[in-house]
DNA sequence: GAAGGATAATACTCACGAGTAATATAATTA
DNA sequence: TAATTATATTACTCGTGAGTATTATCCTTC
């Protein structure tokens, strides 16, 4: 017997990615120190050593998890950023449009969205990404004329990503709304304000 | 020589404090997991044992900080509540008032703040108390008149919060705007909205 | 001024969990 | 088919850091 040495049909990459996924799961759920590579390693029917053959270590493995996350949300900004631009509706309808974009994101990568946001040492640098970018947008559309000029649009960007981070765990992660309808709330309540008229 | 035993003038209370005082600038400066009871005593110049004459754990020691926290949060929000209705200024000027409180306890409270805040796995619960509190609030000047009878009052509570959590965050702890200027530029904001008129 | 309680230090234990050395089997290539 | 490479296991090491047993000194009280 002792069962060693390589498997049949053993493939590298899909176990590397299993390791991938179940770390993300753990992670998300748990947090950086109460994960464990031995739970890690258990769930995905594989030894120490193997992890160890795909991930320099624990330290790596996160990291790179947060580095997918950045990276998918950059290029899901971008590519937002142009289909909405095209087809030019009223403004109002385009910030719902890149919010709702948003949120989904948010909510089909919800394990990574966890880790990146709430987790990762670089959280706040992460979020200052993204609220540069909103940032940008919202200044063009203030010299467009859209907006008032006595608000500072960094102050309102920052509020921006605040909003989505405490609702999106609040509400969105718990499935209590759909992206499009806390889209729709946000924006209303941004553009026009609370007061009664 | 051989400095054993109770040294002159000891006083435990001081001590205890002193403990209490340096484990909350370690933790919020790094966190839970990398602060190390090895640390704090050396810092307050004391042993390892005498830490725990004081503390049962290094667990106990942090919910103890997290506990602070929140009754003192707590306890802020009603008196500033009591003050703030006496004096019924414009609905403006009282929220403006609430939330300026609020960053100040924030601000000189910050390495609390960034405990029960970002560190706490109450962290959540915390900031749903207070979300609740303002909802209450907000709910009950609406039916007064004040504001849209179409805006839900939860969601703009939770928004208050993660706005103040993300903008404590950037801008006040790193002093880089005033409280009463930050409760302005919100208050104005939500308000009154962005759009242009 | 002796006894008991409070405050402290010296010098440990010990579990836990990240990471590894050595080795074995399957797949691929020459 | 022999050598090489890729994938995996068994069975460890080893640092780190939380927590402790024991003993000593100061302070208060009677």
């Amino acid at each position: 017997m002792a069962a060693r040495g390589r498997k049949k049909g053993a493939d590298g990459e899909k176990s590397r990615n299993l390791l991938l996924h179940i770390a993300a799961e753990e992670f998300s759920k748990n947090g950086y120190h109460e994960t464990k590579i031995s739970t890690i390693v258990r769930r995905a029917n594989v030894t120490q050593p193997t992890f160890y053959l795909y991930f320099q270590s624990k330290e790596a493995i996160f990291q790179e998890l947060v580095d997918i996350f950045r990276e998918q949300l950059v290029a899901y900004v971008q590519q937002s950023r142009l289909e909405t631009g095209l087809e030019k509706g009223s403004i109002e309808k385009e910030i719902k449009q890149r919010l709702t974009n948003l949120f989904s994101f948010f909510k089909e990568q919800s394990e990574l969205t966890r880790i990146g946001f709430y987790m990762a040492k670089e959280s706040s640098e992460i979020k200052s990404l993204i609220a540069y970018q909103i940032e940008q947008n919202l200044r063009k559309e203030q010299q467009d004329g859209y907006f008032r000029t006595d608000v500072d649009m960094q102050t309102v960007a920052d509020s921006l990503v605040g909003i989505m981070e405490r609702l999106t765990e609040t509400k969105l992660l718990k499935n209590l709304i759909e992206p499009e309808d806390l889209a729709n709330e946000i924006v209303r309540l941004l553009l026009f304000g609370m007061i009664a008229n």
